[in-house]
DNA sequence: GCGACAG
DNA sequence: ATCTTGTCGC
């Protein structure tokens, strides 16, 4: 992709924090996506224990759900993990694996949340915002709100809820197994985002492009 | 002050 | 996320 952007250092907790309240005013929750979806890219990091991250792309047919380019690019961390910013952790290898993606996606599938965030601008909206590219956020569990319920039926989805506001879904893509974490990332709408999610899962608690890029992210740490 | 807390 | 062995289930 071309990208022309670079990605911030030295910035304090507080400076996060702000940058975070400044992006989450320009997240697009309504749907702003090609027609026809053809690719969808995975996105993912790892990392090792000599303080690298580890950023994994995979971008595939979204058809298909072939992969049709892989990339994966190693920067040192220089944030800490503190939970609600994550993105100053990881977005920097997530930026830099992208710089290096051929195809360029209809859309990204990030490994995290969307708005499903404290300000509303976890890493999926946060890197979809510097690139202006639609991006759903898929995580593993919950970082704020709550479930309005608990989805029983497989391809089920419940409303995630902070304070009676919808700001994600739980989607059970395996009985017995939590559900995952759904949430808009950047220009599209939660009903889009959701579909996307199950059209994308196959026999398995996660959807195909975050599942690639985990396995990328993982077998890169040699 | 106490508990919760994406990866 | 990463550190780790065996073990339960499809």
């Amino acid at each position: 992709m071309k990208i022309d952007i670079t990605w911030p250092s030295n910035l304090s907790a507080k400076e996060a924090i702000e940058l975070q309240l400044q992006l989450a005013k320009k997240v697009i929750t309504k749907d702003e996506l090609p027609a026809k979806i053809k690719t969808i890219a995975g996105l993912d990091v790892s990392f090792t224990k000599d303080g690298y991250a580890i950023g994994a792309c995979a971008v595939l047919d979204f058809d298909t759900l072939e992969p049709v380019e892989r990339e994966t690019a190693k920067v040192k961390v220089r944030f800490p993990y503190i939970p609600g910013l994550l993105a100053f952790r990881e977005g920097e290898a997530l930026l830099t694996v992208l710089k290096k993606i051929q195809i360029q996606p209809d859309i990204l599938m990030v490994d995290g949340q969307g708005i499903a965030h404290q300000r509303r601008c976890g890493i999926a909206s946060h890197l979809a915002i510097l690139l202006d590219i639609a991006s759903i956020g898929v995580a593993k569990s919950i970082l704020i709100g709550r479930l309005k319920e608990e989805p029983v039926l497989i391809g089920q989805w419940v409303p995630l809820v902070d304070n009676d506001e919808i700001i994600g879904a739980g989607i059970l893509t395996d009985p017995k197994l939590k559900p995952i974490i759904a949430s808009i990332g950047h220009k599209i709408s939660l009903e889009t985002a959701v579909k996307i999610v199950l059209k994308t899962t196959k026999n398995s608690r996660l959807p195909e492009p975050i599942k690639l890029a985990h396995q990328l992210a993982t077998a890169a740490r040699f």
